[in-house]
DNA sequence: ATGAAAGCGCTAACAT
DNA sequence: ATGTTAGCGCTTTCAT
């Protein structure tokens, strides 16, 4: 800077405020201080202006992994928006493990991140969120949902139970009545408990049983042996998967138990990545804005940190995508 | 720093060591530190250390999209093997855009990231790699692949051609004659290009005229009608894509087209990617191991960081994987 | 409108 | 082994 300044005849300070405050500075000056940024390709260090001004515009992501469609695509419009907004970002993943969740967050808040947007396993129960709330750290929740009583923080989702409860209601109205749910770790997850009551809701109200869920761990290797288990005894004319990894997973094990998906059985999911849109035949599924709710986030992360209010949460609207996976039952 | 030191009774000098270079330092003054460190909370500010020591610890990551499942498992790779080595990342997407990887660069650059890995769109001619050239960045390329003659630069890929050709072979193998490629964009992308030799290389050893592709922009809305003229005109019996998107894309217009894959026409892929396993049938295609390519490219960015020179490009192997959306031709 | 100078939090050279 | 201190690059009072 000091060379900038020297080059262009004027001190430092007012490059300084060439480069955050233009509307402060004579043009001449401006124009003599641009010409001189280009010729030194001059590049500000982020570092000083850091220490200095106690901003990163930096915006800190915690999510699961990357390598699930839904959280890459929501990080594609985090990204974006973040550029837009002149924002960059700094990530970490967790691996679904809340342990890990507390590292991630050490991570960010070492490079003193401006704000945060993550997926936690359980908004309601969170050590890091705890502590973002106690540092004043700003932050908003994708993916998680919170109920009436725990409006304290930020979300920006869907309707996870509402979407889960119209998604088996379809399969409902298309005939079934045995219908089993795959579920993820219900324990854990929070988003996982809510599809699992909005399939408890369809049941109920249309006066059908609901079935013990299957619960599988992320990526679980024996899932087909589970799933074997569960067909042999429940019986089950339609699945419906809290993922549509988890759908994926199970059309596959389905065909090595010699079901055909939709003829034998129906399966439907959760998510709505664009690959199962590609697949053939479709995927009946719940599709999420993974992009626009990556791209609400961080808008809503910026109108916090220019000092908003923590609004009502952002509910963005789901739709049930009716593939070719799900089918009336057999008669 | 200053609060730690004075509950420690000790100078900054000695906190600041306790935490670099914890050898150095007296036992029960490193524990007064460290006890100190815990009850204050204490975070170091990175932007001060950066400042001083002018290293970063963080890497920049340009990548041209996240909703591509085969970047989105490289980048979980980049960040799994980033955190182990005590590095965090920093990542800028392009869109495909040569445009946007400068921008992308200069943000990188602007928060003095130590090194970067990136994908481009041609690693021959680069001006952002011009650029790191000349301010002696270091930097790993990622999927990008250099001819002998450019082996300046630090690569980390498959063998883009010779897989190509082993998978267009196997077409062959099956009995095809009239294979067509579904390329990206070849004049823009390296990668494209190397496949597109890769299939003229298996079709003129097998004593075959190659057939002109079907070059398709990224997410191109009008394939539908390319391929329907191409099929027309060409009939081919199998289609070989450069990437999985498109091999999907294709089975879906194909369907549309009323041909059956791979009763009437058959189709090969090339990426990979986890979901292209799982669907029904799965995908006859190239396996990229991405997140061993991000991870390598991690450790060779690292390893220059440490004071390696470039050496040979590190070629990951590949693997056919032989779904089922290829057959032997109808006779 | 501009400049001089203090200081953000940290590391490392130097002194002890 | 430990302390003192300069200074990394920038922004922002405070003067002028």
């Amino acid at each position: 800077m000091v060379d900038v300044a020297r080059h262009a005849r004027v001190s430092v300070a007012t490059v300084s405020r060439v480069l955050n405050t233009p509307e402060r500075v004579a043009p001449d000056k401006s124009e003599a201080v641009l010409e001189a940024v280009r010729k030194l390709e001059f590049r500000p260090n982020l570092a000083g202006r850091t220490l200095r001004a106690a901003r990163t515009r930096t915006l800190g992501v915690v999510l699961p992994t990357l390598s699930h469609p839904v959280f890459a695509e929501c990080l594609h419009g985090i990204e974006a928006t973040a550029r837009e907004r002149g924002y960059s970002i700094s990530i970490a993943t967790t691996g679904y493990e809340p342990a890990q969740e507390h590292q991630a967050s050490e991570i960010l808040l070492q490079r003193r991140v401006d704000a945060m947007v993550l997926t936690v396993a359980d908004a309601r129960h969170s050590r890091v969120l705890d502590k973002l709330d106690a540092e004043a750290v700003p932050y908003v929740l994708v993916y998680n949902q919170l109920g009436r009583r725990h409006r304290r923080r930020s979300t920006v989702s869907v309707d996870n139970r509402a979407a889960a409860r119209q998604m088996v209601a379809h399969l409902i109205g298309l005939g079934h009545r045995r219908i089993l749910m795959l579920a993820g770790n219900v324990r854990q997850s929070d988003r996982s408990r809510q599809r699992l009551q909005g399939y408890g809701d369809a049941m109920r109200a249309a006066g059908l049983t609901p079935l013990a869920p299957i619960e599988l761990a992320f990526m679980a290797p024996d899932a087909a042996v589970h799933l074997g288990d569960a067909i042999r005894s429940d019986a089950p004319t339609a699945l419906f998967c809290s993922s549509d990894q988890l759908a994926l997973l199970a059309i596959r094990d389905l065909a090595a138990l010699g079901l055909a998906v939709p003829a034998d059985i129906s399966v439907a999911g959760f998510d709505g990545t664009s690959l199962s849109a590609l697949m053939v035949p479709p995927l009946t599924t719940v599709v999420q804005p993974s992009i626009a709710l990556g791209r609400a986030a961080v808008e809503r992360v910026i109108a916090l940190l220019d000092g908003a209010r923590i609004a009502q949460p952002t509910v963005l609207t789901h739709e049930l995508r009716l593939g070719a996976t799900a089918a009336p039952p057999r008669p």
